[in-house]
DNA sequence: CGAATTTGACCCGCGC
DNA sequence: GCGCGGGTCAAATTCG
């Protein structure tokens, strides 16, 4: 019992290094994991009834295990903190080529004719020097890619920020409980039995900071009761613990994606937007119907991977429009689906490269993980 | 006894 | 204008 308490104060541990992207821990002077695994040790040696001479060996029989899991979780972190940095440096390179693309596709459908814009770039040309040199050249289309780019990120903020407060992002999820462990603490305030669904939908308000404006609603499917839907609405005004900033990253996330994509692609009832294959395989995002029409709604099928036992997606749903379909290797490419031969690729590629390649579906998987795993086993260190 | 949950009443927006 | 349905409030109840 407390060896196990030593090792979750371990994993504790581990897991504050993990998510503070500090460096890393000197484990052997970390005083509260020598306080626990000294009592821990003394406990053992007090409770057993062996001979005092089994008591050494056992300690340090104990010691040496905890030891190699120590070396192992420290290995475990390291590795996940390098593919963490990857991911992200990626996450950064394609939302900056989507940015771009989406800029130069607003460029393109601006009002302004093409005869303006002849006379525009001829004018440009005349106050340029007839031939800039090739330097000149790449730096101005650096300088004006650098302008462009935070322009539309400006105006890819105010918008996200703006929708936000209204937009919505649900998660399906399969669970016994019908509560997900997103780490976050809620009080509950009403139930309802909505219609068309004999399961009543549960309102809860986030309890952890003071008027924290995030609310979330929890109701079974009705064709399928052992799916959870959990849709979440609002921005929390506080920090949040690890297991919940990854739900909240993952919604963010979503949610960024799914408005930046709509604010293109978004016609009547049915919202498609560009981004949907990030989710995938694993996710799907599709628009169910809500009871505001008005919000837009993401969400996240986490219930794909079981359903389907983990076969190559279903997900991809020709309804979906993909301007910018991503390769498995994460380069933008031009296609209008997936290629035949994609679909043959083993599925421990498929799945690793969607991992790597998208940052919130790491997250949105630790979720969905963490959300199975329950309570009983919240001291397993976040993936 | 305080905190959390339940539950019926009420409010409000939307469609007809 | 009216009814319907989703969302919220708050008193009552339950739980630890």
């Amino acid at each position: 019992m407390e060896g196990k308490i030593a090792l979750k104060k371990l994993l504790e541990v581990q897991e504050k290094a993990y998510v503070n992207d500090t460096d890393a821990i000197n484990w052997t002077e970390e005083p509260s994991i020598k306080n626990t695994l000294g009592s821990s040790l003394l406990s053992l040696s007090l409770n057993n009834l062996e001979p005092p001479q089994n008591h050494e060996q056992q300690n340090l029989n104990q010691l040496g295990l905890l030891q190699i899991e120590l070396e192992e979780v420290k290995k475990e972190n390291q590795n996940l903190r390098s593919m963490l940095n990857e991911i992200s440096e990626h996450y950064a390179a394609l939302q900056n080529q989507l940015l771009l693309a989406m800029q130069q596709k607003k460029l393109s459908s601006s009002p302004r004719n093409n005869e303006d814009m002849q006379k525009d770039s001829q004018q440009n040309n005349m106050e340029k020097p007839a031939l800039p040199s090739c330097r000149q050249f790449l730096n101005t289309g650096k300088i004006n890619n650098r302008v462009i780019l935070q322009e539309a990120k400006i105006v890819e903020e105010q918008a996200f920020e703006a929708s936000c407060k209204k937009a919505r992002v649900s998660v399906r999820a399969r669970s016994e409980s019908s509560l997900m462990g997103d780490g976050c603490q809620w009080r509950k305030y009403g139930q309802k039995i909505s219609k068309g669904n004999p399961c009543p939908r549960a309102y809860y308000r986030c309890n952890m900071g003071t008027a924290c404006p995030v609310r979330k609603q929890v109701q079974r499917c009705a064709e399928d009761e052992s799916v959870v839907i959990t849709t979440y609405e609002g921005n929390h005004n506080h920090s949040l613990p690890p297991a919940a900033r990854s739900m909240a990253c993952t919604t963010s996330a979503a949610l960024k994606m799914f408005l930046s994509g709509s604010t293109t692609s978004s016609h009547g009832s049915t919202y498609s937007y560009s981004n949907s294959d990030l989710f995938s395989p694993l996710c799907t995002s599709t628009y169910y119907p809500s009871a505001a029409p008005s919000c837009p709604t993401i969400t996240l099928d986490l219930t794909q991977t079981s359903k389907n036992n983990m076969k190559f997606p279903s997900a991809i749903s020709s309804n979906h429009l993909q301007p910018f379909p991503l390769s498995l290797h994460g380069q933008p490419q031009q296609s209008e689906g997936i290629l035949p031969s994609e679909k043959n690729l083993a599925l421990v590629d498929v799945v690793s490269a969607a991992i790597t390649n998208d940052p919130s579906l790491k997250a949105a998987l630790e979720a969905a993980v963490s959300s199975i795993i329950g309570d009983s086993q919240k001291s397993l260190p976040t993936l």
